[in-house]
DNA sequence: CCTTGACCTTCCAGTTGCCGGAAGCCGCAT
DNA sequence: ATGCGGCTTCCGGCAACTGGAAGGTCAAGG
């Protein structure tokens, strides 16, 4: 199967299917042509990678996840070990993210928003965030 | 004021400081020696850009409110809006990273992380997700 | 005066995960 | 023969820095 086909049945753009190729996360043969041929097994780990990648594995744990994968002495605990450092590693990601929400929204909706040049947003960062005290009832 | 002394008060690391200059975000004069001289407008930048990075605005973002608080005709308005489309961004990205947790948390914990092969998180990635109905009672 | 060490300078390369585009070959239809 | 779509490789670029090498500067100490 040409590249084509199997970036319409995986879901991965060509380019990132060759990218993939180049860093060894899939072999897919070759034929006469110089084309890459694919069979069954490679369209099953690039289905696999496309999975993983889009819960947010980086490339080099999907490297690791796949080896495990394929490796029939692998303990479940070690992929376990994995998945769970991510999941805190996305955590701490929306942990992050909320921090920023949680500074510029007051900003934002302070801001008047008109044509004038005073902006609660601007003076916000002109100055150093002021600590978060428990709001008063 | 040279960059150490800059960087300790901005937070700022000295490289960043000088990959800022090299951008156009900050204008130091340089003394005889070479040496980058900031003065307290500079530091003033340096803070601001600070500010604004830590909440997630992108170098181009920044860039457009430092000349927005450089401006005196500027709008509100305009800040505002610039503000209001990062944070919609910043929710976005918050909304797809819990997707990736909820879509990975449920395999994790059906994972047994012992010392047989089999395991719930690589079969889970080696199908495609689920749909999720909602939960029976 | 010379050295040492902490600064500072520039420049180059690498990071992550690709995407876009150029130049050129392959295969089929007209 | 010519065109078209698909395939190939290779190069460059994105964001926002970070690390490191090679070398200039400055103040202190012997």
């Amino acid at each position: 199967m040409n590249i084509g086909d199997v970036a319409e049945r995986s879901g991965l753009p060509a380019k990132t299917i060759r990218y993939y190729e180049e860093i060894g996360l899939v072999r897919p043969g070759r034929g006469a042509n110089g084309y890459r041929a694919f069979d069954a097994d490679d369209i099953d780990r690039l289905a696999f990678l496309g999975r993983a990648r889009s819960l947010g594995f980086t490339i080099e744990e999907c490297r690791a996840l796949m080896a495990l994968r394929e490796n029939e002495d692998r303990s479940s605990a070690d992929v376990k070990q994995l998945a769970e450092a991510h999941l805190a590693q996305i955590e701490r990601k929306i942990a992050e993210l909320e921090t920023m929400r949680d500074g510029l929204a007051p900003l934002v909706s302070r801001c008047r928003g008109d044509g004038r040049a005073d902006c609660a947003i601007l003076d916000g960062l002109a100055r150093p965030a002021p600590r978060r005290r428990a709001r008063h009832g």
